[in-house]
DNA sequence: AAGTGGTCTAGACCACTTG
DNA sequence: AAGTGGTCTAGACCACTTG
């Protein structure tokens, strides 16, 4: 058994959600029907249905149906994840504009955040990201050349900082701070924003064994993303 | 069917952890174990496991078994604290406005996050936390009469809301949605800020083992709040 | 009355880890 | 070899919503 057959189910959900075929709201075919397309019992396809309603793509309803849910941008917080990943789990498409990569000397800011000297060389990345063409992530990521040396290498349109980062010098800790700002013109235009319109700005240090890796700051129009997060408690 | 059978089983397990009979990394009785225990079949035992799996509180490895789970909690980034603690704990004046505590209709968004009906009663706090006589966050929240019914007669210029669900219904759980924000005019006039002001805004469920306790909306001007947290990253 | 999802059974075979 | 969890079947009865 190769690939288990809810996950096959699953996959091909998502894809007609992907590609458009299966749009918000959308009525999924009954537990019984797609038992028969793929030839199993009910209680497989009913796997495949249940777990993509915990993952908030579908919502079922007792006597009426599947739906495909009304889809919002929403994050978990506990969780480092990759936007792309996050996009498509979605079952929404992701791209990339890949605005700048190059070399940088570390100002004030960029030096203490990832300890090093005023003036070294960091390496600097600039990516927008876009679910469904719009775009809900502006990606400034200065990184720490020393743990790092062929940042620079990396296709961004391939592997996402995140995933080029992880594979490299894999993560230890991360260390957030989230503001609401007002983006200046010169993000919004990168954004495709109105300059006045208020943004969810999380600032974000990585951690590897050897050190900080990278420093990012991960700009949100606020009215393209909400970030949210379930967790229980310690008493 | 009063309760289902893969739920009281879930119970029984969180009970045992709850009182500490079973403790971090605990090996628990296997599927077949339990099922006989139960009464039940292997797949109703099997379920249980992996919703608590899904939770969190369980790690299962196949062939290994099933044990109760590290319970470190990566809460740090959205712990919940006490406002006034928090602002006592930098070492500043802590003081509370209260604007307004009554009971209420339950208007539609209220009446979903709190799993209510649409105009029943439920009650309402309105209050503003300032930190060195400055306004740091407006409180706004909804409390389910059946589970804190004595919810209005607590004296908030003494215990805050989060101390007094505490005390009333120890929290389980919370659930957060943050998002940037511009205030309204009559936001900004309690929070006496200027009307186009970006805030911080968290939503915030909070339930105890009962249900969904209360809806809280947290706002803060960007001016005078960030949130921060650092955490390690479960690989 | 027919269709939907929700719960449950009593089996089966498999992959993996342990003694 | 025995025990564990992972996948799957072919049924069953139920509660709920719809025509």
């Amino acid at each position: 058994m190769a690939i288990a057959k809810f996950e096959q189910i699953k996959q091909y959900i998502c894809q007609q959600v992907e590609n458009g075929a299966w749009r918000e709201n959308f009525k999924l075919p009954s537990e019984n029907a797609l038992s028969q397309e793929f030839v199993c019992s009910r209680m497989t396809a009913r796997r495949a249905l249940t777990e993509l309603c915990e993952q908030g793509l579908l919502v079922r309803s007792q006597g009426k149906g599947t739906f495909v849910a009304t889809l919002k941008s929403q994050s978990s917080l506990l969780e480092i994840k990759n936007i792309s990943d996050e996009i498509r789990g979605r079952g929404h498409h992701y791209n990339v504009e890949v605005l700048q990569v190059t070399e940088q000397q570390a100002s004030e800011e960029v030096a203490i955040t990832l300890s090093l000297e005023v003036g070294q060389t960091v390496y600097f990345s600039s990516l927008l990201h876009l679910e469904n063409n719009v775009p809900v992530q502006l990606e400034l990521r200065y990184v720490n050349p020393q743990l790092v040396p062929n940042y620079l290498d990396n296709d961004f349109t391939l592997h996402t900082p995140h995933e080029f980062l992880s594979m490299a010098a894999p993560l230890t800790e991360a260390e957030h701070i989230i503001e609401a700002t007002m983006v200046d013109e010169h993000l919004a235009q990168q954004l495709k924003l109105q300059s006045n319109e208020p943004c969810l700005e999380i600032k974000r240090r990585t951690f590897s064994s050897k050190g900080v890796v990278s420093f990012a700051r991960l700009i949100h129009p606020s009215s393209r993303f909400r970030l949210g997060g379930r967790f229980s408690v310690s008493t």
